[in-house]
DNA sequence: TATGATTGTGGGAGCGCTCTCATGGTTCAT
DNA sequence: ATGAACCATGAGAGCGCTCCCACAATCATA
């Protein structure tokens, strides 16, 4: 077995620093320039001046290293550049975001209605293709869970505070959860909003055509041949939720297929709330269910199993999102697929444009959704039927 | 069927700033102190010395109030929350660091190796926890995500710049990628190692108790009456995975368990990397798995299915992490539980202290894990027998 | 050779705060 | 009455950059 380090044990704790350490800790300066202060953090207080003079340049040649301007003659360009390897300078970017006005921090902020599923896959997912992006434009990116009613004013003032973000990304929550869109107007940050926003239409989003892509996934289950198709639908307080519902209805109305009040039930986006919701459908006997996420989806397949049915065969399933657990699920799931990285990478790029080229009529994007046919629709029992 | 907003197609593209656009949009300054300048973007350029000036008392007072600091008259300090209130002024964060140099700000690197498995519930689960910590103590949360060898590059200089991050918290990853520790330590930067590290000893870390919850999950196990116990290990490259790994071997021996070489199986704490060690795994004929995570259990369990058997009955499984998932899995599964908002909360503190306090010696925190019995491995079956 | 454009370099004025120190007024024990 | 201590306030010097402008040196053009 493998050694473990003498430490590996809790608590060795020391000495808050005492009145008399303080005393003791003068500041003390080395000829290096780097200095340990008065709370005993070393610290390397390289300057642009610093290395200008022991480049034997001034202070704006330096800058001008630094940041890769022109105008530098080779062999001084090359100085510069050792002093900086040697001293292993760099530049200070509180000094930098004042001096330019510009942080190169972008804000990401969940609001409180997300902060309880920010474990859906969808959302790691979302951050990945967001902070992706960030990394590649060379930005630094700032999250903001909204946990509590406390922490949304601290966030609120901490977001529209000037001289930390370039631009925020908000993700769409709840009905009651969008001020935070109205404050940022109000300090005219540039901000671009995750999904669509409920009470703003003045502002920038991206947004997945969340009314097809449920219409799709109702036309798919009716060409199926279901006719009891019944619908876990997102939170009603959510433009997610109401855009799935609002297409899965158009999608029966327009093939003519009968909607039984009893077979639509309201969900939260989690698993527990897949399950409940499904437990409520059960006595209305649906064929088919389109569910507003893959989450609730693998949480209503655990009360139909639970109820002693099977699927596709008792009830037919169809999710939204496409999660990763989606396609291991058993049975996996039929889905919508969001572009999930493609929709993070699209909002930086719009915020990176309306940081860079100022105020415009807001744009409202779209993307395109995609079916992905698996096990949980019963389409490939069907095939074999029909065909 | 609600309505949706005009704007809801695809792709409604405008102009990119045109030349003649900049020139149209000259300077122009209000009487408010607010101005638009050449980019178009409105900004409220109110300063310290202007909310002074409007409330006829001087910048430092006004700094004072701001910062809720004593030696202010109460009428004062009352007239200049008013002027501030009416005027919606919001300190410069970049100018406060600079003159103050601490930024509030927290950094978090998760390192390439961790990229990858983002998405499994743990890990929004322990960012879930940091972020909370950070805003009750008022601190900005910077997320550095690393995909690739090049974004490496970038977040390295991010984030040993002085003037952005307070201190970084960085989560112990692969063998092979842990070089940011020593940047940070070079670059005299406060940080918490989320996990024990590999090579370093010198740097204060929080960990789970990993060698004794996988030992507890064996005992379990043991206890239970199987003998043939295999288990899915992290990858070996991870501390994680080789604490985990050390404690069920010990526990095998302790007990005079023999360890069959064929039971021990590498995965890579993906769903699908356990679905493949299990394969692995099965000609071997386990009568019970400890896999060293949960998403790898649920990987597991499905080859299991597929090969026709059944949990527990057939082969009994103990998972690690306690995921949400893990409850409404079926079957339910048995699994260590790591306390991970808890051990987002101390790594906040410890880094705070460190920032505050200075330097002293490392300090190691362990946090107990716990046995959280479900179905999984057949408990609720053995009880029925022998009780 | 005179003239202007171009390039490399340095100087200086901020960016908007914090923080130390000076100042004058008040209170209180001696 | 005297000075020590304590407040409330203001002035000023930075924090470490960027960016504009001045200037000299070089180059192309007439």
């Amino acid at each position: 077995m493998r050694a473990l380090p003498q430490s590996y044990h809790t608590s060795q704790f020391l000495n808050k620093k005492s009145k008399q350490n303080v005393d003791f800790c003068e500041e003390f300066v080395r000829e290096d320039g780097s200095a340990t202060n008065l709370t005993g953090v070393m610290v390397s207080n390289l300057t642009l001046e610093d290395i200008a003079e022991q480049a034997g340049v001034s202070r704006s040649t330096v800058s001008r290293v630094v940041n890769d301007l022109p105008n530098v003659s080779e062999d001084v360009r090359r100085r510069v550049l050792d002093v900086i390897q040697q001293t292993g300078y760099h530049p200070n970017a509180a000094a930098r975001t004042l001096a330019s006005q510009r942080s190169w921090t972008l804000g990401l902020v969940l609001p409180q209605s997300v902060f309880q599923f920010f474990t859906d896959p969808y959302f790691p997912h979302l951050t990945k293709g967001i902070a992706q992006a960030c990394n590649e434009h060379n930005y630094t990116l700032a999250l903001f869970l909204v946990s509590s009613k406390e922490d949304e004013k601290k966030i609120f003032t901490r977001v529209t505070r000037k001289g930390l973000l370039d631009g925020v990304l908000v993700q769409s929550g709840h009905h009651g959860d969008q001020q935070i869109i109205g404050h940022l107007m109000d300090a005219d940050i540039p901000q671009v909003v995750l999904g669509r926003p409920q009470h703003f239409d003045n502002v920038t989003f991206v947004d997945v055509d969340n009314v097809s892509g449920a219409y799709n996934a109702a036309v798919h289950l009716i060409r199926l041949g279901y006719r009891r198709i019944a619908t876990i639908t997102g939170p009603n307080l959510s433009a997610v939720g109401l855009d799935r519902h609002a297409g899965f209805t158009k999608a029966l109305n327009d093939r003519g297929v009968r909607l039984d009040e009893a077979l639509v039930v309201e969900g939260d986006f989690t698993e527990s709330g897949g399950y409940y919701a499904m437990q409520r459908l059960l006595p209305a006997r649906p064929e088919a269910v389109f569910v507003a996420s893959d989450l609730m989806a693998i949480g209503a397949i655990r009360a139909v199993r639970e109820a002693g049915l099977s699927i596709p065969s008792d009830i037919a399933f169809i999710g939204f999102d496409d999660v990763p657990l989606a396609a291991t699920n058993d049975p996996p799931l039929t889905t919508i697929r969001q572009p999930v990285v493609q929709f993070g990478v699209r909002a930086v790029e719009l915020l990176m444009d309306l940081i860079e080229n100022g105020i415009h009529p807001p744009r409202h994007v779209i993307m395109d959704t995609q079916l992905i046919i698996r096990d949980s629709c019963g389409a490939i029992r069907k095939d074999l039927i029909s065909g």
